[in-house]
DNA sequence: GATTGATCATAC
DNA sequence: GTATGATCAATC
């Protein structure tokens, strides 16, 4: 698939994807369908990114560069609820020394994000699932506050040392939890002494109430 | 059943 | 290890 060359065009294809299944999808981008998610669970995001001309590779940025758009799938069920959080980005455990929300990654990511829902159920083989409406969203003055609000006190308790203390529960729409291949790997971070110390690495998520939010507010269901 | 903590693949 | 893409699965 080409890079799209303009917002218009991005969505045009995206939109382009609602009602198909994602065999469909793997078939004509001439993909291999993985049996199930366990080994594979960023398939169908990968999927994605191939079909609509996302940049490949792992680099620092949004899917879509030139048009600052991030692209993001989202498994959601029959009621249009998600199903699951939605990973946004590494936290970082250092060098937090004047960010603040305005300037701060998580704010950024989140700034334009192409959704993609696709409608999961366990006993559904992963070819026979439908892609649902595919929607371009950015935060809403009231979601901003949100975010910026579970940002803010979660950033704080990192800079604090507390970040072991930090559990999912933390946060009304956006929680830290870990961001690992296993609960063994370990980075840096500082402790309330400010001494630095290994710990599990954590990302930012943002919490289904959320994402189920979006979903109600851009397709008007429910 | 929902939530939190743990985990899988891949590139560099 | 860090970054990309997330879901799995034990526990509450």
């Amino acid at each position: 698939m080409n890079i799209p060359s303009s917002e218009q065009a991005l969505m045009q294809s995206a939109q382009n994807l609602a009602g198909l299944t994602l065999g469909e999808i793997a078939q004509q981008a001439g993909i291999a369908i993985p049996k199930d998610l366990s080994r594979n669970k960023g398939w169908i995001g990968l999927l994605f990114e191939h079909v609509l001309g996302a940049s490949a590779g792992s680099r620092p940025e949004p899917d879509f560069p030139h048009l600052g758009i991030e692209l993001k799938s989202l498994p959601i069920n029959e009621q249009a609820k998600p199903l699951e959080t939605t990973f946004v980005s590494v936290a970082p455990l250092t060098g937090l020394v004047g960010v603040t929300w305005h300037n701060c990654y998580v704010r950024k990511k989140l700034a334009r994000v192409l959704w993609v829902p696709v409608i999961t159920r366990k006993d559904v083989p992963l070819s026979e699932r439908l892609v649902a409406t595919p929607f371009l969203w950015s935060p809403n003055a009231e979601e901003e506050a949100l975010l910026a609000q579970d940002w803010q006190e979660l950033t704080d308790m990192i800079v604090l040392g507390e970040v072991e203390n930090i559990h999912g529960k933390h946060g009304q729409v956006m929680q830290l939890r870990p961001k690992a291949a296993n609960s063994k790997v370990k980075t840096q971070a500082f402790d309330r002494n400010g001494k630095p110390f290994m710990t599990l690495p954590r990302g930012f998520y943002l919490k289904i109430n959320f994402t189920q939010a979006l979903l109600h507010r851009y397709l008007r269901i429910n």
